[in-house]
DNA sequence: TAGATAATGATAATCATTTTCATTAATAAT
DNA sequence: ATTATTAATGAAAATGATTATCATTATCTA
């Protein structure tokens, strides 16, 4: 869990500036394990600093999407949530997403099978399809304990 | 490539009545081999159909859905996108997503190995979190050949 | 053929996200 | 330190996608 120094850093490489807003979304972030939608992330900082605008909250958002620093998960409905991304590849993972209630669930296992799949996998269709690969995604959906 | 008596069948099955804007939309579907969201299902039968409405459109998407016709693809953002899900497994695809421009790229490369894995991660997480996974998506993100 | 009710479609409502624009604050230059 | 530059912010309005409401219509059952 990297301090404010090493984002303040990460932002100045980047030319942005280092502002209040961005320090708390980045600081609520780093100290939540969950994956808090743009609202929720708005509400629990209301508090702290009522000055906030959800807009804000927004732009933020994408901009450390954007830079790679957090991780977008879009759930089929409802809001878009976010969380922070680990540097190496021992924070790796995916998700089980409840259909009913929305609960979202990290999994880390067969990590290391999985990406050697999707190297495989990426090598290929980049080539076969001319496409520059950034990213993937796997998900899991179904029904939690609760739900089922 | 069922065709209506197919499906007239099998929504008679799930109780469900076999009208008219049900037919012209999973006919336009099993005609298309793109992904297409309601608004534009909605576009491309108006000229048919003027009689039909957007909201029927949603509304019968999200029952083919529920029934596992239809395969709902939701990239990040812009509207939900629709596909026909074969009905073997010799359909079984995911998905190439360009962020920039939206383009949808069917690939069936390593399937066999692809599930392989799946179905040993399913077993593990299902028992391990006492989740019904009823589902899965796999998905690289990137820029298409003319977004790169 | 008639009755029960599921499905439809117009409209309004909701929800998430983006745009606009005037104001403020962070950094660079002096 | 002070000032100038301009990125960042926040309030408000706008947009876009989807859902809720409700009176009307069509499908299917008896
Ligand atoms: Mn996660
Ligand atoms: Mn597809
Ligand atoms: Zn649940
Ligand atoms: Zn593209």
């Amino acid at each position: 869990m990297p301090g404010r120094h090493h984002w303040q850093h990460r932002f100045r490489e980047n030319v942005s500036r280092w502002t209040l807003p961005r320090e708390i979304i980045l600081d609520l972030l780093s100290r939540s394990s969950r994956h808090m939608s743009a609202k929720e992330i708005y509400g629990a900082l209301y508090a702290l600093y009522p000055g906030l605008g959800l807009t804000t909250v927004y732009r933020t958002l994408e901009l450390l999407h954007r830079l790679g620093f957090v991780q977008k998960v879009t759930s089929g409905d409802g809001p878009g949530r976010y969380e922070l991304r680990g540097e190496g590849e021992k924070d790796h993972h995916h998700h089980l997403i409840c259909t009913k209630c929305g609960r979202i669930i990290d999994y880390r296992d067969f990590v290391q099978e999985e990406l050697d799949l999707i190297k495989k996998t990426e090598e290929t269709l980049a080539k076969k399809h001319n496409f520059l690969i950034q990213d993937h995604n796997i998900e899991f959906l179904g029904l939690c304990e609760k739900c089922r």
